[in-house]
RNA sequence: GGUCCCAUGGUCAAGCGGUCAAGACACCGCCCUUUCACGGCGGUAACCGGGGUUCGAUUCCCCGUGGGAUCACCA
């Protein structure tokens, strides 16, 4: 067979050789050990919480080297397309603080190393193509899809492996005639690989590919042995053919995907051989799980909102606090360093791949909003305001007149308890926070506790008579505390809850109780910040009017 | 089913031949306290099973078991 006839045949208007690329994609000018990594999305406009993960490894293994992270689109499958994804995608990932250096970026292709769209590289996929049919280490398979279905069916009888490999690599021994004579009749075809690997050796004989991960260590499999499809009958590669060639060409040193990959490495290992190319470093990460009636499984996008990124930033996550929790389960050692660190910045931790764990972690959401207590105790209230008014802006539109052009009152307002060293540490996220402040905002007041059993609906009245009468909105804390535990006494309750602890039988109940009448008044809620700090936000006015609201 | 990955408390996890087996979240109790939260102190709770190797295995090896991934002209 004239191996050079066919790659004519089949590529005529091929014409740049592989040098030609090789000059066009010179080796990265990078100081020494600088990491090229780069983050593949398909255009599905579905980002979700794996993405970030990744991105995260790819963008903290880059920057902490002072290497280069790039975007490229992986849109090889046109029924994937989405209008307006590489928009979300590279917003989404913003909102987050990640950031590409190079690639498919909102204006255009930035850098030297592109296209950046796959969907744009078909030239030198199929040069490459064209080179390895040239060495008749890849052929034309003309197969239907019923004659591929009728293998499978036949090896599955069979318990045979599936697929196309040996024996049922029925193409690879069609004569240039016959290949010709298809193509003038116009049939469709594939290209596959030629693959080398064979698997029908005794089990000791099978040839073990090893390949060292930057996450898992060595990692041993059997060698490739299937012709695989390299180029679609649409002239577009798969995936294995392009990220082979663009990862080498697009100078990436460390290639991070998800574990699902995994079983796919043999077939890159080969293509990588076979295309005298030298491999990059794997990093292949766990995935992210999620506990399901007693069974750890993947999260799904259909059955779990949180895998969403979405759904972090509608329920008003701040990205702060994602990413602190996406890195406690990247980096065994970040909790503790954040312990021993806790003002630094987070790009002040220095990531390793060796502290990987490569179990899958199970999704845990209270260990996040324990986290973002933690970070938004840190965050100024003003910025916090901001972070609500946008918040609203975008998914809560009807509230958000209550934040804007109210900027003063809510900052008084999530400031609340936040000075001093043992600030309160209530707010998780933009929906709970806004829930937890809602009495601030007479349109969302409303009664929901209970006032305590041991206080008679005539003792609450005549509680929140005598308040309203002896209150002085100019009283300090401990003027006002004196007044309050004052009418308690008069009425029978005692001014210390030790007191009352110590004889019960002597009072109705103590102070706590008498200012849990006056907390529900004003709060509609048996728990809340400091009454008189409230009371102070809230105005003298409003304040009387809850309260006399009671008395009737 | 084949192949591969993984296996320490409910969860995330330190550990890398000798430890009374860290820590964090959650949970429980106490303290602080006008409620709650915060904070402090304390507590319940784990090396999947069986064989080896070794003076000694959570740690190394093998076999089970369990969980996960993957077997497309999708990525």
């Amino acid at each position: 067979m004239d191996y050079n006839k066919l790659a004519e045949l089949l590529f005529p208007h091929i014409d740049k050789t592989p040098e030609d690329y090789e000059a066009m994609f010179p080796q990265r000018n990078l100081p020494e050990g600088a990491m090229v990594t780069r983050l593949g999305p398909s255009p599905t406009g579905f980002i979700h919480l794996g993405n970030l993960y990744g991105a995260f490894v790819d963008e903290r293994l880059a920057h902490q080297s002072g290497g280069t992270f790039f975007l490229r689109i992986e849109d090889t499958d046109d029924k994937r397309y989405v209008e307006g994804a590489v928009e979300a995608i590279i917003s989404s990932l913003k909102f987050f603080d990640i950031n590409f250096d190079e690639g498919a970026l909102l204006d255009g292709d930035m850098g030297e190393y592109g296209p950046y769209y796959q969907s744009k590289r078909g030239e030198i996929y199929q040069c490459f193509v064209k080179k390895l049919v040239s060495e008749g280490l890849a052929y034309p398979c003309f197969l239907t899809e019923e004659e591929l279905a009728a293998i499978r069916e036949d090896q599955e009888a069979n318990k045979e492996t599936t697929g196309i490999y040996g024996k049922y690599a029925v193409s690879r021994n069609l004569t240039i005639e016959e290949i010709e004579a298809n193509i003038a009749a116009g049939k469709p075809y594939v290209v596959r690989l030629k693959s080398t690997g064979n698997h029908d050796l005794p089990s000791e004989e099978i040839r073990y590919i090893k390949v060292q991960d930057a996450i898992r260590g060595e990692l041993s499999m059997p060698e490739n042995n299937q012709d695989v499809i390299i180029l679609k009958a649409t002239g577009i590669p798969t995936y294995h053919f392009a990220h082979v060639i663009d990862d080498y060409f697009m100078r990436t040193t460390h290639v991070v995907r998800g574990e699902e990959w995994l079983m796919s490495l043999p077939i890159h290992v080969e293509l990588f051989e076979k295309l005298g190319f030298e491999m990059p470093t794997y990093c292949h990460t766990a995935v992210l799980m999620k506990l399901d009636e007693g069974n750890k499984r993947k999260l799904s996008k259909r059955k779990d909102p949180e895998l969403s990124l979405d759904y972090y930033r509608q329920e008003g996550y701040h990205p702060q606090a994602v990413k602190e929790y996406l890195l406690t389960i990247l980096n065994s050692n970040f909790e503790e360093w954040r312990i021993d660190n806790p003002d630094a910045p987070i790009d002040d931790f220095k990531f390793t791949t060796e502290k990987m764990s490569s179990g899958g972690a199970l999704f845990d959401l209270n260990k996040l909003n324990d986290i973002s207590k933690d970070v938004l105790v840190k965050i100024p209230a003003a910025e916090l305001t901001k972070f609500m008014t946008e918040w609203a802006r975008e998914f809560a539109p009807e509230k958000l007149s209550l934040f804007e052009g109210h900027e003063e009152y809510i900052e008084k307002i999530l400031d609340l308890g936040r000075d001093g060293n043992k600030p309160r540490k209530d707010l998780v996220y933009a929906k709970q926070i806004f829930e937890f402040i809602s009495y601030f905002f007479d349109d969302y007041f409303k009664i929901e506790d209970t006032i305590p059993e041991n206080v008679s609906d005539e003792d609450a009245v005549a509680i929140l008579t005598k308040y309203l009468e002896t209150y002085n909105h100019s009283d300090d804390q401990s003027q006002w505390f004196d007044k309050v535990r004052e009418i308690g006494t008069e009425m029978g309750y005692a001014a210390k809850p030790k007191d009352f602890k110590k004889h019960p039988e002597d009072y109705k109940g103590h102070v706590g109780h008498v200012s849990t009448v006056i907390r529900i008044a004003l709060m509609g809620r048996s728990q809340s910040p400091d009454i008189w700090e409230i009371q102070q936000i809230l105005g003298e006015e409003r304040t009387r009017e809850r309260i006399g609201a009671l008395i009737v």
